[in-house]
DNA sequence: GTCTATATCCAGATAGAC
DNA sequence: GTCTATCTGGATATAGAC
């Protein structure tokens, strides 16, 4: 779009060279940390040099950060995708929490992000408040207002019930795959699905 | 009680340099994570050289292993304490949860040290599985029993459900600590104490 | 904008005197 | 057992040619 009529064919241009790093040092983040992650392989994976990372991300803390924010809109975005939240609490529920629980278990880039993010909150509490504030609250407060929307299930506190909720999800997902814990403690999916079903609806 | 009737009175004796070194690198590891933590540091905070630290753990690898699985016996242990589980699931649950959700929000170094266990489970994974072998499983088994052995509490699955209530409190912490929650999305610890009440006891 | 080459510093780990 | 001094590699970051 940007490069019409030119006869340069296999030049990279400079997005795409930006677009490479970008991805490339979210990789190398993700799999070894920030202190683990070093300038040198960032840049080896990107297929550029050293010297051009450093010309379009001013120093590592920047690039860190730049890409932590960026990646952090796409992922509880479509975890909790659209949130219809429309209909019966037994049918809607039951699909949220089956839907989130089933990704969040399965998303291992997601996994690792959320272990850079609580590995790295203190040393970088901006982002960690940043991730609370963008990406867990807007859901919370949208079940929340669905949750108020229907006395009939007789919740005396849905904010804290929604926590309880999205809790039980999220430290599911860190014991039995962050942690390793389903080698030595398993426990399927969907139980916890029906027990959450089961005391949030209180029969 | 090992050096009687010597007549040396300030210089230190190699255990009391073993100490030093293991309090001192475990403040460094929490402060700073793994591969952001120098041995030059762990040296300098000891009051010892480097070499001497090397002299009795071998590597850095070493060193921040024996730390990990060192401290994690004394966390969870006094978290759930003594765990008495006898009298009425009223008055049983709620002094549990109380206690151990406030024990989770006010214990800087447990936080600090979840945080790294949980940052570095993709290098460290069996230090991960220990802490869910030795620190997480124990006291869930011991509740699961407790909850079994009250069927007046109408509880289908309770191995689900305590991994809903300690997932709850352990993601409480986590959200308002850790990740900064309380500075920008503040929530009372007791709102989160009697919700969990409400939906176990299902009224 | 992008490269090569380099400056500077600090990391993990060890040799050898005491 | 403990120290000082040092080896060696790799880290962040930049200078300067093209």
């Amino acid at each position: 779009m940007a490069r019409i009529k030119t006869r340069e064919i296999e030049r990279e241009t400079t997005v795409e060279k930006i677009e490479k790093i970008l991805t490339g040092a979210m990789q190398e983040f993700l799999a070894h940390g920030y202190a683990g992650t070093s300038m040198d392989r960032v840049a080896a994976r990107a297929g550029v040099s050293k010297a051009t990372v450093y010309s379009h991300f001013h120093d590592k803390e920047r690039l860190f950060k730049a890409l932590i924010q960026q990646s952090a809109h796409k992922k509880f975005e479509d975890l909790f995708d659209k949130l219809p939240l429309e209909g019966e609490p037994e049918v809607v529920l039951r699909h949220l929490i089956t839907t989130a629980l089933h990704r969040m278990i399965s998303d291992k880039e997601h996994q690792a992000f959320v272990r850079i993010l609580i590995g790295e909150s203190g040393r970088f509490p901006e982002l960690a408040k940043a991730w609370i504030h963008d990406i867990m609250t807007p859901p919370l407060k949208i079940i929340c207002e669905y949750l108020n929307k229907h006395p009939e299930l007789n919740i005396p506190d849905a904010e804290a019930t929604v926590r309880m909720m999205i809790g039980s999800m999220v430290h599911f997902m860190m014991t039995q795959e962050i942690l390793h814990g389903k080698e030595i403690f398993p426990m399927e999916t969907d139980r916890m699905v029906e027990c959450l079903m089961y005391h949030i609806l209180k029969d």
